[in-house]
DNA sequence: CTATACAGACCAACCAGTCGGTCTTGGGAG
DNA sequence: CTCCCAAGACCGACTGGTTGGTCTGTATAG
């Protein structure tokens, strides 16, 4: 029976989300849970377990959006679009993990860090890729170094969850077109002009 | 004497930064510190108003930073560049205190909770106001929202915390070069072709 | 009948904070 | 210049409470 399991997991979550992983003991989850010590490590070694598999279906998810996004869309220009548009929508189906994602990243056990940590880096790699392979075909401005660009990105949709709520002034669609809006215009080259020469001179940051 | 008042706050930082927060306990400060428990609690109520102390060095400078930068600068751009140019530039000087910051702001007291988001707020605000600004002169894009854009560019610049090393491959001066390029692309009209009509219509975010 | 699911009393470890006491320092009286 | 003493600086053994986790035992399903 797997009932019993995933009840902890959710009021888990919604006490994690609330008061922070810290604050939360085991004892007042199983009470939450109408459970006991026993039934909560029958289920899991350990509170941090628990910790764990919260981050892990959180970016097991966000990973599986972003391949679909490349798979089923050819261009970069797309693809950059589709990613946006569904990691920022994960911010509004997902809220509680992601606040405990976001504030307790640091607190898995080491036991677990890796697994976390390597699809958290598959993630940022396909962001990157993206733009690489954008700025190899010619459609987003070649003078951007790859790695602070996607990093920019990543940063811009990430931090929603400092600052989205529900209940905001923005609907979860508005800021979705507006960060794409955004990040095209910094990635397309928009200065040309008619002639198509570049006005400026080609720059790439960090020369010495 | 401030003297080992300021070495507690400095051991305590690298620890934190090293372990977090709920890591590392008092007892553990107080030795690597050299000093005792009578001495911590000489110079702090609680380990929770270390924390405090330690959120408010940062944030206090910061807003300094944001505020000088305003008011130095007149046009938007100017201001635009020149906090974003001063807030990366952080990230390099203040690393412990970033990582704690970014990490354990969540649990800081009740009792100091109310000041130190009164001083993210301000910060928050000032970027927002300064975009507002840009567009109200006529120099930014007047169809992007400027709350969503405000906090674009504030999460491009607070995610550095999760992944800038001093010790990285691309420095601090790189990173701010970029992310201003990146802002000042977005802000600013470069579609209206040689005419001066612009190639699209005007369209606004959140249409229903 | 047996293996899985769950119950809850129990424990050892730890931790933030206290408190009575000692040391140091600096300034005023002689 | 010296003595004194008070107040601030610091010490460290101690405590009350909490926490994650264990263990023995029971119920239930197949």
């Amino acid at each position: 029976m797997q009932k019993l399991r995933e009840e902890i997991i959710q009021t888990a979550l919604e006490l994690f989300d609330a008061q922070g992983f810290h604050r939360v003991s085991v004892n007042q989850i199983v009470k939450e849970a109408g459970t006991s010590k026993g039934g909560f490590y029958h289920h899991f070694q350990s509170k941090d377990e628990l910790l764990f598999v919260i981050h892990d279906t959180f970016i097991t998810y966000v990973l599986k959006e972003a391949e679909a996004a490349t798979e089923t869309h050819q261009s970069p220009v797309e693809q950059i679009q589709e990613i946006i548009r569904s990691f920022v929508h994960v911010f509004d189906l997902y809220q509680s993990h992601i606040t405990v994602f976001y504030q307790e990243s640091n607190y898995v056990d080491e036991t677990f860090e890796d697994e976390i940590n390597r699809k958290r880096d598959q993630f940022k790699d396909k962001v990157i890729a993206v733009v690489k392979r954008g700025q190899e075909e010619g459609e987003f401005r070649h003078e951007l170094p790859p790695e602070i660009t996607g990093m920019a990105i990543l940063g811009m949709v990430n931090w929603l969850n400092k600052w989205y709520r529900r209940e905001g002034s923005h609907t979860i669609e508005e800021i979705a077109e507006v960060f794409t809006d955004l990040v095209l215009h910094f990635l397309l080259p928009g200065h040309e002009g008619v002639s198509g020469v570049e006005q400026r001179p080609p720059f790439f940051y960090g020369e010495k």
